[in-house]
DNA sequence: AAATTATTTAACCATTTAGTTAATTTCAAA
DNA sequence: TTTGAAATTAACTAAATGGTTAAATAATTT
């Protein structure tokens, strides 16, 4: 039984795009196993047989706001740094750009660790050739940098795993920062955004000669 | 009806602690919602019926692993970081010794991480007075040696969380890591290890003066 | 050994959950 | 205005799940 989805708009204009916007929210917060159809039915004020009638499945739509969760993370990270800008200016605007992409999406981070510590298997199929050698590129561009006595010696991929982890960190282990440091929501948002200076000069200092 | 365990050696020997030990196991690698209480149980060798028996119920036997986790992990942090020593022998015993503790319980950050963004009110019966103060001590220690002239001008806070950040990170994503950098399991370990070193380094390094 | 208490099991229960169906309403085109 | 497809709903199903029970077995005490 094939539909024809002539795109019109229903009385309570939910289109498909709108659903699956608020079932992301409801996935995000409580994970694949927290998340029920019915919560994402109510939230979208719709009844829940209509979930099935757009998406067949609640892995359809788990596997769909995956994909977009993860599109909208890991290629930023490759286009950065996969640019041609010098390495001091590049670690800028990764922590400029990436920070700002995680405070207007932050619970993707801790979203997908989990999703992917519990299904580690999926990587292969988000992971293309051209996205699993992401770091090949910043790796020769820090060696080049050692070479030339501009860095310190030490093994590039400590370098990115270490820009990583201050760049997206603090949104995955968000409440517990939020708790420890006594922060509100502003107060954690200020505190997020200074780290786009403060982080670029951190990571400098401390690879430079 | 009130029992009284007189702790008796069961046929099987699955003593409660046993019982307890494969619980975690599971709840560590599917979190709670994922975890299902017949898998307990056939992980365990027991019969569903003894799981209840021992532990009452799903939120019990969840509760106590949590506890169990998050006392490995805080407390932990808290005596380093209450220490007498010095700023740099302090970041550098911190990063030894927490590293350690995380390569024996790889799951546990993100098992914790995931489990509080689910569920924040937790942490108000997890943490007590004496623990919501932990960073209060080093803050002033790194003041002081802001104000010795010893490191450059920085919130405290965003060394704490930079800390936090490289010791932690790398195990809530260690799959990531692992496929991106392309590492076994041996690999990730010795990668791990080495950042016992290469941490303290980094971190002092960027903020000496 | 008899009686009592603790442990273990299989069968069961109530609820929840993803997913289906069949009937109804809405809408647009003819 | 009729018609046919698309959208929507309420009621339903089958499976799974946390939890219970009552009976059986093992261990301990008397």
């Amino acid at each position: 039984m094939i539909m024809k989805k002539t795109k019109v708009l229903s009385l309570d204009h939910h289109s498909e795009a709108s659903i699956l916007e608020t079932a992301k929210s409801v996935f995000l917060k409580r994970g694949y196993f927290g998340t029920r159809m019915q919560e994402i039915a109510d939230a979208a004020g719709i009844n829940k047989a209509m979930l099935h009638y757009y998406f067949r499945s609640k892995d359809k739509i788990f596997e769909a706001i995956f994909r977009e969760s993860f599109n909208c993370i890991f290629p930023k990270i490759l286009e950065i740094l996969n640019s041609d800008e010098m390495l001091k200016q590049k670690i800028q605007s990764f922590f400029s750009r990436y920070i700002d992409t995680l405070l207007e999406n932050p619970h993707i981070p801790g979203f997908i660790m989990h999703e992917i510590a519990h299904n580690p298997e999926r990587l292969n199929s988000f992971f293309q050739q051209h996205l699993a050698d992401i770091p090949k590129k910043f790796i020769k561009q820090i060696k080049d940098e050692i070479d030339a006595g501009n860095i310190i010696k030490i093994d590039p991929r400590q370098i990115i795993v270490n820009i990583l982890c201050l760049a997206v960190f603090p949104f995955a282990a968000k409440p517990l920062i939020q708790y420890v440091l006594n922060l509100k929501d502003a107060e954690y948002k200020n505190f997020m955004n200074d780290r786009k200076k403060i982080l670029p000069e951190f990571v400098i200092r401390a690879i430079k000669t």
